[in-house]
DNA sequence: ATATCGATTATCT
DNA sequence: GATAATCGATATG
């Protein structure tokens, strides 16, 4: 037997909060792609939390539409959208239902499974740093991980036997930075983007 | 039926 | 630092 740290997966209730309890509570966590024998495995380490119904730059803004009925349905699963006509962005919802919340993953520290990434975001490694073109930014660390609306949109994200989940290791998270969201423009001054201060795969140094 | 725009990224200067 | 690329969701007529 090789050993192999325990990675447990994050139950309902552990979304089953706020956006920014969770958005928090998430980094250091590790998102689990299962592709049979083969995992991806990535740290969590920068995230946003978008509020629901009264956060003028969440998709749920608008109210329940078809795009974004996930964000107002039971929490821990996958909202997945397209945007500028070229990524995908996965988010967890959280909160409970008919109360729209959700925590965006903005950058991934991958941990295994790196060639595999490497692949799907079709760069060659070399240098160290060349490991933030994998995972660094919400738009590259879905296709790193093969996230599309049609594959993830709904998925349940507290199953370890699902394709797709959230883990814990008992990683130490420590220091959290808090700083605006990134890339909106409306409710751009409050601070709802939270990060692993000091960690080199935070999208926007 | 058509127009607008975005929770981004790659590729320039 | 600035900008083009690209398309689905949404709003409007």
């Amino acid at each position: 037997m090789t050993s192999s740290p325990s990675l447990s997966p994050l139950n309902r209730s552990f979304f089953a909060r706020g956006p920014r309890r969770v958005a928090r509570e998430l980094l250091g966590k590790v998102l689990v792609r299962n592709r049979g024998n083969l995992h991806l495995v990535a740290r969590i380490v920068e995230v946003e939390a978008y509020l629901g119904e009264n956060d003028p730059a969440s998709h749920a803004a608008p109210g329940l539409t078809p795009r974004n009925a996930v964000m107002f349905g039971p929490p821990g699963f996958a909202y997945v959208y397209f945007i500028y006509g070229a990524h995908y962005c996965l988010n967890v919802s959280c909160q409970r239902e008919g109360l729209a919340g959700a925590v965006l993953f903005r950058a991934l520290e991958p941990l295994a499974g790196l060639q595999e990434m490497a692949r799907a975001r079709d760069v060659v490694l070399h240098a160290p740093h060349d490991l933030r073109k994998l995972t660094s930014g919400p738009g590259r660390l879905a296709q790193a991980f093969g996230i599309t609306r049609a594959l993830d949109n709904g998925s349940d994200l507290t199953l370890p036997s699902s394709s797709l989940w959230i883990g814990d290791d008992g990683f130490p998270r420590g220091t959290i930075q808090v700083t605006p969201r990134i890339g909106i423009s409306k409710a751009a001054d409050q601070r709802l983007r939270y990060l692993l201060k000091g960690n080199p795969f935070v999208s926007h140094p």
